[in-house]
Formats: structure tokens, sequence, C-alpha cells
DNA sequence: GCCGCGTTTTGATCCTGATCAATCTGACCC
DNA sequence: GGGTCAGATTGATCAGGATCAAAACGCGGC
């Protein structure tokens, strides 16, 4: 029996090549064969609770994860103890990849709600994508992506007002959950006003006000945590528009 | 005559192997064995005059650049045409990685003063660090790099109020100065109050103000665009200190 | 030397979002 | 059911930085 027909149960139920997700994570656009490599070197998944961390900054860097269910949120902390929200990852992100230039994570990855991650070895990843060159291309968009996002961000708090950063935070969900097959318009918040607020450079207050005047305006419906886009157009306009 | 010996004086100009920012840039921490195969890899180089873009958003993606000399900012623009400054660079940077997600760049590059950069191939750079462990290597922890660099910009303009960013940017301008041999208390900036302000969220106004204050609180003196720090110790404590 | 222009500095005023504080909601527990 | 507690909403006030405006500086060109 050639070896590549001995397929456990484990490792179906793990593989990349039978994974849902695998048009949004690291296999996107990668051919079946270059799959089944990848189904070797993702063979341990990783279930974290709620309010648990997946790792910690200063944590020695060993892998990288890609979410398989679940909600993260990511956040670094200055040396005065302040924090900040970095990102919110869902079903299909790559996280960890801070940890790679020092050996070290960089920022802390917590749970906010009961989720399951596939653990990546990054050694392994790097050995197996020196040889298959569709897998290293595609680990290197996956970080030339982060970085694109990382900057837009950045774009985002140096230079929206508030209303602008929490429509572009909706909409950003908005086609992030589309891309996964849930509706775009109906979505419940997983993370906190708070957490909003920190992600956004705002405080809790503000982000719930806007929220009660988006509401008023007819651009959402909002009650607590369940969030309904009545106007996508609207929200999209608010973006766009100059200061004042 | 074996080939490996055949030099010609170019590429001995050009040569990673003789390059005085080799601990800084792509090179760093590789064996001379391994940066000799960088050597034939980055052999054409590229001036760039002050005001002269390097790329620009939407420019199809097919090289990486390293800073030789000079001095660069990067710029995103939102589609109704603000745009805002999201790096400088400086010597042993690496510059253009946001382009290998999309094989579009995603940013503005653009010279501050005349310069000249390594041009690096970018389909050659994968095809070389597939066969070379530490090159391979040396490449992620670059863009791992950038990915903490960006967040800690993130972190900057998301918690900071307008006196510790200035505070920020003059301390890592000054470290990223003295890591490159020159003064770290004593330099010129490239960039304009408003390039300054665009970077950290601050109108032109807002960063010159601050300027004079601190001037007036001797933690700097400033003529202009030269600026000597004082009182490194007065400028971590402005970084620190809660808002109040 | 003088002029013109881009950049920087400084002043006066305004407004957005922060802060302080009180109330409300919903989930969970006994 | 009542009690508790974290999170969310809403109101009143404050302040940091934006905006508008004007003057000063420095540099290149003639």
């Amino acid at each position: 029996m050639p070896e590549a027909a001995v397929v456990t149960l484990v490792q179906l139920k793990t593989a990349c090549s039978g994974c849902s997700l695998r048009e949004l994570c690291l296999p996107m656009g990668l051919s079946s064969e270059e799959i089944k490599h990848l189904d070797q070197l993702v063979s341990t998944r990783k279930r974290v609770k709620r309010g648990e961390s997946l790792y910690r900054s200063g944590d020695a860097f060993g892998s990288i994860y890609a979410i398989r269910s679940g909600f993260f949120k990511s956040s670094t902390l200055t040396e005065d103890g302040r924090d900040q929200v970095t990102g919110f990852h869902m079903p299909g992100d790559i996280m960890g990849m801070d940890g790679i230039g020092t050996e070290k994570h960089a920022c802390n990855t917590a749970a906010l709600e009961d989720s399951e991650v596939c653990v990546i070895p990054f050694g392994r990843l790097e050995e197996i994508s020196a040889s298959i060159r569709g897998l290293q291309r595609q680990f290197h968009k996956v970080m030339s992506r982060e970085i694109v996002r990382d900057q837009g961000v950045m774009m985002l708090l140096g230079s929206m007002r508030a209303e602008e950063r929490l429509a572009a935070f909706l909409l950003n969900l908005s086609q992030r959950f589309v891309a996964r097959g849930y509706s775009p318009s109906d979505f419940n918040l997983r993370m906190t006003r708070d957490e909003i607020g920190s992600f956004l450079g705002l405080k809790l207050e503000t982000v719930s006000r806007i929220f009660s005047r988006f509401q008023d305006d007819h651009l959402i419906s909002v009650q607590q945590k369940h969030i309904r886009i009545v106007d996508v157009a609207g929200l999209k306009r608010i973006m766009g528009q100059e200061p004042g």
C-alpha cells in the first residue's frame, strides 16, 4: 500500500484538504497536490476557551496558528501598563507571525469565545515551503497582507474621525463575515464596547454613543451585541466624507 | 578560472558582502558563505531623486528594495483623497513588501532626499531562499519585524497623546540613527512638520507647537529641521506618563 | 541685495471626543 | 423571585488638539 494512501481518521479530520476554510486560509490558491503536503504539517489542533490566551507577549515562538473556529483579539501593552487591541481575528485568519522576527511573541492573543486553532510548527513550515514553491509564495502573501492590513488600521487611526472609524470597522467586519458564508448584515459582536474602542482609539462611551447615533439615522440597528446593518451605502458615505 | 572567482568591479561595488549596512539589512546574521549568494541576487541599484517615487500604489510588484543611502517616506491614500504617511525609511531598511500579497504595491514610496536603493528581484529571492535556509529565515524575520513595527505605530496612534507621540517619534529616530553610526542626539529631519503630523495623526501646527514646548522645557533644541536631543530621560518620562 | 514662495511659528477660537457620573439592561446565581 | 455584577447607555461638563489666521523665517532665483 503506497504511503500516501495511509490516512488516519484524525488526519482526515484535521486535514487542510478537507477543511471548509481552505479558500480563505493558508491553502488558498494551492493545488490539491500542494495541499496534501500541508496536511502533513498541520496535524495538531488546540482548543482555547473564552478568555484564555493562545500566547502572550514574551512567550517563546514556535508555531503560527490558523483559526478553525471561534474569535480572537490581539493586544499589546506599553511599559506603563496601558494596552491596546491591535486586531480581531476570525476563522481562516493566521495568527502569531509577530513572533518570527525575535523568536518571541510580541503581543497577547486571547479567545473571545471558545475557539479552536490549527497549530502550524514554523520550522517545519519553512522546511516544506522550501521545496514547494506554491506554499512558499502563499505564505509570503499571507505575511504581506498582514502588513497591508496593519497599514489600513494606521490610516484609520491616523486620519479618520470617530464616526468614520466605526463605519469602517462595521463594514470591515461585514465583509469578512460574508467571505466566510455568514450574513453580511446581521451578526453578533464578540467583543465589548471597550475592546472596540481600544482597537479604534476611542473611549467606550464614544463607541456606544455613535452606535446609538447610527441607529437614530437608520444606518444600523443595535441591541447590545447584536448588529444589523440597514444601510450599507450610508455607512460608506460616512467613511468617505471630509471632516466637516 | 572558477566561476566564483569572476567578480566584476560593478558586482564588487554593489555586493552585500562589502556593504557597510550588512548588519542592519537583509544580510543581517548570515554567514559570509550565505551572503555570497545574496551578492548574485542584488546586482542592480537605482537612484531616486528627492521628490521622486520609487513605486506608487497600484504599480505592478516585482522587487523589494533595500535603502543604500538616503531617506524615504511611504504613504497610502483613501478613496476620498486624504493621504497618510505610514512610515519613514532609512539606510538598511527594506521597502516594498506590501506588494507581495496582491502583486501590486499598496502604498506610495517617495524619496525625501536624493537616494539610492538596491533592487532585489522578488522571484529570484524566493528561488534562492528556497535553497539557503539562513536567507529564507532572515527574510521571514524582516517581514515579521515590519508587522511588529506597524503594531507599534498602531499603539502610538491609538493610545498616546500628542506629546507622547512626538517624544516616541524622536526617540525612535534617535535609536535608528545610532544603529547606523550617526549621532543619537543631533540630526536633521528630512521630513516636513506636515509629514510628521500625517504620520503621527496630528496637524502640523500641533507638531510645531509641541516642538516649541519641548524646547521651552529643555528636552530638545529645535532650529527648523535641525534637532538636538538634550534630555533623553525627560522624553522617555513623557512617553510613559498617564494622561493627566 | 531683494523678492517670492514654501515652511514654520505663534495666537485666538472652536469643536470633537474624553471624562465624570448616574442609570439601565441582561445574564447568572442562589 | 430577588440580588449581584459586568457591560451598555445616556447626560453634563471639560480639555486637547483642530481650525482659522497672521506673521516670521530661510532659501533659491534674479
